[in-house]
DNA sequence: AAAGCGTGGGC
DNA sequence: TGCCCAAGCTT
């Protein structure tokens, strides 16, 4: 692949985010444990409103989880909030580890991504669209990971990444990629995979996701749980097991 | 290692 | 309206 193309393509598609102003590795984890399943312009505003709140991992791990809830209120994942928030106690009181996938919630494609948008660090950020890429272009059997790695310029693993993403995000898109416009299209196998065909049809509003992600929302309002019985028992066991939910004196629930 | 984990926007 | 999605991580 023509990682120079790819590269002066992206100079010229690059779309102003503000977590792309930024070398601060807070503020760049935040943006993206936010992004994490999000899609991108849905968070900026929460991504800014946050930064205000908590402008530093010290304040992120000195704010009251309720707090830090009722900011994250809307972008789902709830457990991601506690686990950035769980990050923030042990930056402030350790520093950063060399590894951060020791911090909870942090997979290797978020410490990629944070390394090398931080501290310019030759660590491919390999991302479902990315894996999508160079699986479309070199075959399903690749090693992903390492001809990502083998393609990275050396000191330009941030824009590389960033590079790599945008082309999955905007032109080599699941169903129709628009080679047309591809920057690197030479080579390329123009694999285009079948989704896997769903299976499932319960109602979200049957599951237990909806029905924690409701009691969540209800405590952060003040409001009464809009469901009861064994459904509710069920959803607060699992909440209070990841650490959403605390029981006061009296057997209560409550946000932490 | 398959399954669980939320939400609001777009069509 | 209802269905699908969107920068993963954990157990």
């Amino acid at each position: 692949m023509d990682v120079e193309a790819l590269l002066d393509w992206y100079e010229w598609v690059r779309r102003p985010l503000p977590w792309r102003e930024t070398r601060d590795p807070y503020a760049l984890l935040v943006s993206e444990v936010m992004l994490q399943q999000t899609q991108a312009l849905r968070v900026v505003p929460y991504y800014e409103r946050w930064l205000s709140a908590f402008p530093t991992a010290a304040s992120l791990a000195a704010a009251p989880t309720r707090d830090v809830l009722a900011l994250w209120s809307g972008l789902g994942y709830n457990r991601r909030a506690l686990a950035l928030q769980r990050a923030a106690v042990f930056v402030s009181e350790h520093g950063w580890p060399s590894d951060l996938t020791e911090l909870p919630g942090v997979g290797k494609y978020t410490a990629a991504a944070v390394s090398s948008f931080a501290w310019d660090r030759d660590m491919a950020a390999v991302d479902t669209n990315v894996r999508r890429v160079i699986t479309r272009r070199e075959g399903l059997d690749v090693d992903v990971d390492a001809r990502a790695d083998a393609l990275l310029p050396r000191g330009r693993a941030a824009v590389f990444n960033q590079a790599m993403m945008e082309l999955g995000a905007t032109v080599c898109r699941p169903r129709v990629p628009d080679c047309a416009r591809c920057p690197v299209e030479r080579g390329c196998l123009r694999l285009v995979v079948a989704p896997a065909r769903r299976v499932k049809k319960e109602k979200f509003e049957d599951t237990d996701r909806w029905a924690r992600g409701r009691v969540v929302a209800s405590l952060l309002a003040g409001e009464p749980f809009p469901l009861d019985g064994e459904r509710l028992e069920r959803a607060l066991a699992g909440l209070e097991r990841d650490g959403l939910i605390v029981r006061d004196s009296s057997g209560r629930p409550q946000l932490p």
